[in-house]
RNA sequence: GGUCCGGUGGCAGAGUGGCUAUGUAGCGGACUGCAAAUCCGCGUACGGGGGUUCGAUUCCCUCCCGGACCUCCA
């Protein structure tokens, strides 16, 4: 078995991937927010974890792997407001579209997905124990996290709490004995989600959430946390604190895994920059494959430059792909060492991707091993998942008889050498979006 | 201001104290009626300046530049 390296945010460093229990990995990841639709930064931390998840499970006879749903957050209020909606409805709807999403990009869903609504008395029950443990306290309502008592705060993003007070650019409430503190549960007005407690009628705060999900389906310990590494502060941070105020006996999470952003054209995406996609905006125009090798083209810890230009170099590399496993058979093969090996030092991706890249070229100079391997490779990406007749010409249509048509009238041209005629229809067929591939065989046809 | 990451060939993007990935674009060639696809060849990159070393893109220092985070954020 090959030795699984994996960077850990805490320790800042990469290091060898020891299990708490080689027969059961457990790994948490923070999901979404269901208030909008998920855009293609979302997609980078759920592919990170999706290819972490597919190393995983190749290495290690079980991985449960818990991914939650947030679904109650004073920005979904909003926007449900906005929308003059309930905001069961819009969290159902953008859930199943989250769900839709993924599944078009195949992301493999996680073993369970819990909901923060569904675990309201979770949430309670850590934080009453957090309260009486001393390491919470009641003020103006809400319920609060003292960062004082707990020593290690800020040992996870690498800070300690007087460096957040200097720089704090959001006002302080007045109400919290340190102005790191934050809230475990605060009130809520008659028109806000509410749910009843020993602290009054309220709603949990953000973090509390995952200490409570990864808490009843992970245990005081599991292996991986994994999110952007937006998430690490403070949420991250607060998770951690809370869950370890309350179990003191756990380690909470063994190795902390973040993905770095992405940039659009160079520039941070942003709705004011007009350069904002969601994963369906991308899908309109390129394949989801297309869009999944391009966020897995760059490690997951680099900054990650998503371009148009890279979107289409990623559709060719797979054309390329593609063409070495219709080149013949594909045999059923194990998944190559050197894509393994790539995944199992701290999922280098673009170093997989090379391996795919001198696998293709051995298929297409007639090395069916290789065209096995490749395909076992790319699985272990979730890549070349399609049909390859599919992938170059789509779902099959009425036109395709009319483009075989055009074909066969291009080949009595060509035999009488009628070259002109012969272009014509070439020339037809491609303003049709169809190029042609004369082969010793006869003339293939792909979509442009 | 604080903390932390980066700067690699036209572009994307790994990696390494000496053998200098990979892809794409470009150029030349083979194949083809012409294309497309495929194949062959070419271009020797590591922000600037110091230092350590027999030797640095890789280690150290410094400067410049970019980015992230500092309680909305994947």
């Amino acid at each position: 078995m090959s030795h699984f390296s994996l960077h850990d945010s805490q320790r800042r460093a990469t290091v060898p991937f020891v299990p708490l229990d080689p027969e059961h990995i457990k790994i948490y990841y923070c999901g979404p927010t269901v208030y909008d639709l998920a855009h293609i930064g979302n997609l980078r931390a759920m592919l990170t974890a999706d290819v972490l998840v597919r190393t995983l499970r190749h290495l290690y006879p079980r991985v449960t792997f818990v991914r939650n749903i947030t679904d109650v957050d004073d920005k979904i209020t909003a926007r449900a407001r906005d929308n003059n909606e309930d905001i069961a409805t819009l969290t159902e709807r953008t859930t199943h579209e989250f769900h839709a999403d993924l599944a078009a990009m195949n992301v493999i869903p996680p073993d369970i997905e819990p909901r923060a609504t569904h675990n309201i008395d979770e949430m309670q029950h850590l934080i009453a124990r957090l309260v009486a443990q001393g390491h919470a306290y009641e003020a103006d309502g809400h319920v609060l996290f003292s960062v004082e008592s707990f020593p290690s705060y800020g040992a996870l993003s690498g800070r300690n709490p007087e460096e957040l007070v200097a720089g704090a650019r959001v006002e302080v409430a007045t109400y919290k004995k340190h102005p790191g503190d934050f809230v475990l549960w605060k009130p809520s007005s008659e028109d806000q989600p509410g749910w009843d407690s020993p602290w009054g009628r309220g709603r949990p705060g953000w973090h509390i959430e995952c200490s409570a999900m990864s808490h009843r389906y992970l245990g005081e310990s599991f292996d991986i946390h994994g999110g952007g590494s937006d998430l690490m502060f403070p949420h991250h941070e607060n998770e951690r604190a809370q869950s370890m105020c309350c179990f003191p006996g756990g380690k909470f999470a063994n190795y902390w895994v973040h993905n770095a952003m992405l940039l659009v054209e160079g520039e941070k995406m942003s709705k004011s920059l007009g350069n904002f996609f969601t994963i369906r905006d991308v899908l309109k125009q390129a394949p989801a494959e297309a869009l999944r090798l391009l966020l897995l083209s760059a490690h997951y810890r680099s900054t990650l430059n998503y371009t148009q230009a890279g979107l289409l170099e990623a559709r060719k590399t797979l054309d390329r792909f593609y063409r070495a496993l219709a080149a013949g058979p594909v045999p059923r093969t194990e998944a190559p060492e050197g894509v393994l090996k790539a995944l199992s030092d701290d999922l280098n991706t673009p170093a997989a991707i090379a391996e795919l890249h001198a696998l293709a070229s051995k298929a297409l100079a007639g090395d069916r091993t290789a065209a096995g391997a490749l395909k076992a490779g790319a699985d272990m990406l979730g890549l070349l998942s399609e049909d390859p007749e599919k992938w170059f010409r789509g779902e099959s249509s009425d036109e395709d008889t009319e483009i075989q048509a055009l074909i066969t009238l291009r080949l009595e041209a060509k035999k009488q050498r009628d070259f002109a005629k012969a272009d014509a229809l070439r020339e037809q067929l491609q303003g049709m979006g169809i190029i042609l591939e004369d082969t010793r065989d006869g003339t293939e046809w792909r979509r442009a």
